[in-house]
DNA sequence: CGGATATCAGGGAAACTGATATTA
DNA sequence: CTAATATCAGTTGCCCTGATATCC
């Protein structure tokens, strides 16, 4: 009976606050931060990407995921290579290396997915992970406020 | 087929980095932060609460929540009154003008929250909303990593 | 004493804006 | 010329840890 629909946008924001500590630990037991896992796990799903569009599909500025792959590529769980046919992109590889580690997160990963869909059953977190993604897919064609440089 | 389930923590974290720009945008308008509307309307539906309980519910640490309250309390969105029977607690009360600027907030905020979810009808909003509230409930059971000072 | 509150001080991950060189 | 990529530099919101004083 009180605010009975809305503030979506509020409880996302306090579940990301509530699984960021948790997130961030596990990633931090392999050395990465939160946004570098997140990005090397895009990186295994859409081998061959460029940094602009992991960004766009990250929902940040090509600027900000620059400085996310910077130390995943001194480490060595990523690699570039010149587009061949286009002179100035660079398109992005896990390495193997990469691939482990993102393997080896996983389990810790899974826990913290179990802890955080606890309470639903199996039919509604089959809903609710599809939920999710209808959300990002609205948000996504929503367009951009993040185009290129200088928008 | 790929990863079928799973990876909630990663499509939240994408919708609230989705979100957090016309949310921002949005507050900005009336001069304000995220965290400060954020804490503004907490402080609506719970009205007399402390600065640690309000950052126990937001999950954010006591530290945390007191610097995104000094704002507030200088621009006169919030008061805080001594507890009678309890010499240290403060508690916290909406101004007037603190819930009018969440008012005037609102029809913006409205505007993003059916953004996010134009792609499911009623029923879906309805089971959307209440999965994430049990979601943030089974987090909040969880028990924190946050708890007082020093943990 | 322990537990919780309030608060001071400093640090870090990660987003932002602005600007520039290069290339389709 | 325009659009997009990559990248250099600085800024900001907002979370953190550590420490201290007060109060039940």
């Amino acid at each position: 009976m009180p605010e009975a629909h809305g503030s979506y946008v509020y409880v996302i924001k306090q579940l990301d606050l509530a699984l960021r500590p948790r997130f961030a630990e596990a990633c931090a037991t392999e050395g990465l931060t939160l946004a570098q896992y997140t990005a090397l796990t895009v990186l295994k799903r859409l081998p061959g990407i460029t940094s602009s569009e992991l960004a766009r599909r990250s929902f940040v500025r090509a600027q900000t995921m620059a400085t996310t792959l910077d130390p995943l590529l001194e480490s060595g769980f990523v690699r570039r290579e010149s587009d061949p046919g286009h002179g100035r992109r660079m398109l992005l590889f896990l390495t193997e290396r990469g691939d482990e580690v993102v393997a080896r997160l996983s389990p810790e990963i899974e826990t913290l997915e179990e802890l955080l869909v606890s309470d639903l059953d199996e039919d509604e977190r089959s809903r609710f992970a599809d939920y999710l993604r209808r959300c990002r897919h609205a948000m996504h064609e929503a367009g951009s406020l993040i185009r290129a440089n200088r928008g």
